[in-house]
DNA sequence: CGAAGAATAGAATATCCATTCCATAATTCC
DNA sequence: GGAATTATGGAATGGATATTCTATTCTTCG
């Protein structure tokens, strides 16, 4: 019997395919690397074609495709070929090319053109930005603890008020126990008042910090309810009552700021919550 | 017998199917309507699915996508499925970068980096959509009449909150008359109910659309008041209500779209109308 | 209102597909 | 050099696929 799965484990994407493949390539027996070669060259191929299309256009046999895929610890040729597909569904491209789209559409000749042109291209720095100003062990740190808590509250004003709100709508989906603070004057007190250790709240401020969300986020950490923040500056007020706490810079146009890159954060820590929650829930049914 | 073929040709590419599509989608038959309208929101699912599959998330019968193929001149679903394949393949290349810069941070090495990397690559693309899809001209339009009106009304629920509490709040400080509907329930028909031809509104709806949302665009339009949209679609019920309307599809990630092209839209939006009103307004002091 | 026609749902079908299996060939290792 | 192991080719198979066909429902138009 093979050992396919032995050491190395599955890839789930295509750079780790790719990587693998490579690693491997030197000592793979003659056929098998044959495939190897070709799926390299001709990865739109492997995604499309079926299994006898592709065997003849790489000079091999059906069979020799599923072996190969289960080489690599795959059930069969399909779930190889996933991975092939998946890429071409994220697929990307590259930085000049999405500026070449932006000054070249016709925006650009109409008044209000350079306004809208503007605030993509403010976005794309925005989101090129997060990558690098976002501590991974950070965020698994917040997500955890978002994840531990009975109910999460939320706090936002302003500006920050519709990540706060998107997040809201997503929790609400996803079956989160999340509570909304700074709708209404004057009720959150008597919300916050029902906080407690084994909950958890997720805080955005941006400056100029809205001292009310600065002032619940104290009173929160103050009764040991732990704080994840988000805000845009290290000196921000609200880092001090953190547990965690991330800095995202917003890239601007005219002034305004852009809040792309803080909603991709935001969803990404609302999914990142439920599917935390998903796995460690024990099964119900 | 049917023609099939008649007076038009088969479409060879997608550009050319999507317009005849789009020309033929008024007078097209309920169920081909509606995989009209799938297909044009999904094409990457058309792509990579099988006809079974696709039927499914469609909502149709698996033959009714051999029928709507058939009706524009193709011998079956297969073919017609090739050109959304090809429109992949095409896709200019250039994607390595891209993605290697993503998966190559620290954070696909944790969890919940790879959700992470997700969002910010499906908000990257979401924008890089964005550019094309939205007509300037129509832009241009837009912003002159909400521009013109006395008092721009919001409507949005759900999924687009957000994005017209973005609206609400830059508008506030922009010092631009608004008046956000569907907030509280009840209230929305005397909000609306001092709508006039004099004012404009602009509505923001994703699908599932949110039938208050539609109601209250229809309500708005039948009152003369010219209503401005946002929508995911060429085929939403927002559209007949709509003086102008913006098809904008957002890329997703794990089933979770992003909100990162309708919130640039939004912003542009929102300070183009400033702008031209800043500019349109005589001196006051 | 009622008939003629089109559109649809759903089962039936013939085709194609990935996978498995096994006999044979090629390596490897002693 | 010969036995044990691994790799390969090619046919067999069972499952899934796109497509066709027909009864039924929905439209359209007189």
């Amino acid at each position: 019997m093979a050992e396919t799965e032995s050491s190395t484990v599955i890839p789930q994407d295509f750079d780790g395919l790719k990587t693998i493949i490579l690693e491997r390539k030197a000592h793979l027996p003659k056929r098998l690397r044959q495939v190897a070669a070709y799926a390299l060259d001709n990865p739109d191929e492997i995604a499309f074609g079926t299994a006898a299309s592709i065997a003849t256009s790489a000079e091999v046999q059906p069979s020799t495709l599923v072996r190969f895929a289960q080489h690599f610890g795959f059930e069969g040729f399909s779930s190889l070929q996933q991975i092939f597909r998946a890429r071409l569904r994220e697929r990307t491209p590259g930085y000049d090319e999405r500026l070449r789209a932006l000054s070249g559409n016709d925006h650009s000749k109409l008044e209000s053109g350079s306004i809208f042109n503007g605030f993509v291209a403010a976005a794309h720095r925005s989101l090129d930005n997060i990558a690098t100003s976002v501590d991974p062990e950070a965020f698994e740190r917040a997500v955890n603890i978002l994840a531990g808590a009975e109910t999460i509250y939320l706090v936002a004003k302003r500006r920050s008020y519709p990540i706060s709100g998107y997040m809201a709508y997503a929790f609400g989906k996803l079956k989160v126990k999340y509570q909304m603070v700074g709708t209404a004057a004057g009720v959150d007190d008597d919300i916050l008042a029902m906080a407690g250790p084994k909950d958890a709240a997720f805080a955005v401020s941006f400056s100029p910090y809205a001292s009310e969300s600065v002032n619940q986020a104290k009173l929160l950490a103050s009764r040991k309810v732990p704080v994840v923040s988000l805000t845009d500056s290290a000196f921000s007020p609200l880092a001090e009552s953190s547990k965690v706490w991330f800095e995202l810079v917003e890239a601007d146009h005219a002034g305004f700021r852009s809040l792309s890159a803080s909603m991709a954060f935001a969803m990404a820590l609302t999914v990142a919550v439920a599917e935390k929650r998903r796995r460690n829930a024990p099964e119900r049914e």
